[in-house]
RNA sequence: GCGAGUGUAGCUCAGUGGUUAGAGCACCGGUUUGUGGUACCGGGGGUCGUGGGUUCAAGUCCCAUCACUCGCCCCA
């Protein structure tokens, strides 16, 4: 059994194929940045607490009860950050980085939150990103639904995913459909589960995707959103889906797609799988217009996305390209070390990955070449000591031959193309 | 914060209240003192999550507690 020290509940080691798709993730995800202009940038794990606070809603989950919020050692109060829009607004203003809009940005990193952790959910995971600051049209929207369709695209999960899409409106119309939303259901209060009711007096909006039979009746047949936009808020929501069904990329109109952050309005999407147990959301996203405002700078437009790494690696798999395969370098004979060292690194200076084996007997040493996937081994014993040539062993075919230290690279560089 | 399930070797799991708790895989060694993977032979490894209780006797039954998993809430 397990003993000694724990991780933190919430929290994972990764390891072996799991840490290169986790990386494999990131990289997909900076290269499909990349080539929509979206610059890489990092925020710090921490910020003031205020930063959150002020954006994400106090009656928010993730506000009232879910940061990692502590004080530092001069008495601030900071937090763990739980996602990383607000950052970013945040870097942008105090950075002063507003010169240059719009400004198209990707980030990726640790997030917190201190839920309690079950299937494609981490109290530390971690998302990609990106942030499209300072474009106030539908097609910024388009643009970063469209990115994010092409990361996961690239990660084959097209088939894996739904795009679901809906608008939450501008602040008038979200006003008034809120108005007429809490007035049906506060006729309906008594047949709504007790997290309903709760929900009715915090955040009615959230009543509408509830999982509980009960209110799925009373849900269902409850005032849509998209009966109360105005027509400015209806002609936004109609170019996103004119452009995206343009680009050729599927959606479904979801009206009870309802985004648990107060700063979103307009549009909001999320790619959902039913393949994560009660977690849906793979990338998921929507414009925040305003934010940059709240953190006390200018009031610029913003869209973007976030998605889990960790829930993308569940749903990847076995979708990952293969391990790079090392020469295993064996110093059979103790006075070979120098010899050992230089082969090592002309197989490197090739940009062959070359690993020394130092400690037993040869047999020892290619059983770990075995173990480590090697593709070849490099055996340096006494007799190649006195011949001044290298052993290499194809561990694949199972030849081996004897060839001058300065062949080489050349050797193995030539045995990999050939498989 | 709430609910359910599961805790036995590094891993996956057997184990009817009754000897010294087992298997497969993994690991280590040998067959082979300079040759991996396959095969054969052998070996090491367990406070049965923890604490209490019932019993002549507890891995097994009861209570508590901790951890993990899944779900609720919420969310990437």
């Amino acid at each position: 059994m397990a003993r000694g020290l724990q991780p933190v509940r919430g929290t994972h080691d990764l390891f072996g194929d799991d840490k290169r798709r986790f990386d494999h993730i990131v990289a997909a995800a900076r290269s499909v940045a990349a080539g929509y202009g979206y610059a890489p940038m990092a925020t710090p794990a921490f910020e003031f607490t205020e930063v959150f606070r002020r954006t994400l809603g106090e009656t928010s989950d993730i506000v009232t009860k879910e940061m990692y919020t502590f004080a530092s050692g001069s008495g601030e109060e900071v937090t763990l950050r739980p996602e990383g829009t607000a950052p970013v607004a945040r870097a942008l203003v105090s950075g002063g980085r507003l010169q240059v809009l719009p400004a198209r940005l990707f980030y990726d990193g640790p997030m917190f939150r201190r839920e309690r952790p079950q299937k494609g959910r981490m109290r530390q995971f971690h998302q990609v990103g990106i942030e499209l600051i300072g474009e106030p049209s539908p097609v910024g929207d388009v643009e970063v639904i469209a990115a994010g369709a092409r990361l996961l695209e690239r990660l084959g999960l097209t088939d894996s995913v739904t795009l679901h899409l809906h608008t939450l409106g501008n602040g008038a119309s979200r006003d008034r459909y809120r108005t007429a939303l809490v007035a049906y259901l506060d006729q309906h209060r008594g047949s709504l589960s007790a997290d309903s009711q709760r929900r009715l007096d915090r955040n009615p909006l959230r009543v509408l995707d509830s999982k509980a039979p009960e209110d799925r009746e009373v849900a269902d047949k409850a005032p849509r959103l998209l009966d109360h936009l105005d027509s400015d808020s209806a002609g936004f929501f109609a170019e996103v889906r004119c452009q995206l069904d343009a680009l050729k990329i599927g959606y479904e109109i979801d009206p009870l797609l309802v985004r648990g952050l107060d700063y979103y309005m307009h549009t909001t999407f999320e790619f959902v799988t039913d393949r994560l147990g009660a977690q849906g959301a793979v990338l998921a996203g929507g414009r925040y217009d305003g934010l940059t405002e709240r953190m006390g700078g200018p009031s610029l437009a913003g869209t973007g996305w976030a998605a889990g790494i960790e829930r993308l690696s569940m749903l990847t798999g076995d979708n990952l390209p293969a391990a790079p395969r090392p020469v295993l370098v064996a110093r059979v004979a103790e006075d070979a070390t120098t010899q050992a060292l230089r082969c090592a690194e002309a197989l490197r200076d090739a940009g062959v990955p070359a690993e020394l084996a130092l400690q037993g007997s040869l047999k020892r040493q290619l059983r770990h070449a075995d173990r480590i996937g090697a593709r070849a081994a490099v055996l340096l014993g006494r007799r190649e000591l006195e011949a001044g040539v290298v052993s290499v062993r194809d561990l694949d075919s199972g030849e081996q031959s004897e060839i001058a230290i300065a062949q080489l690279p050349g050797h193995v560089l030539e045995m990999i193309d050939g498989g």
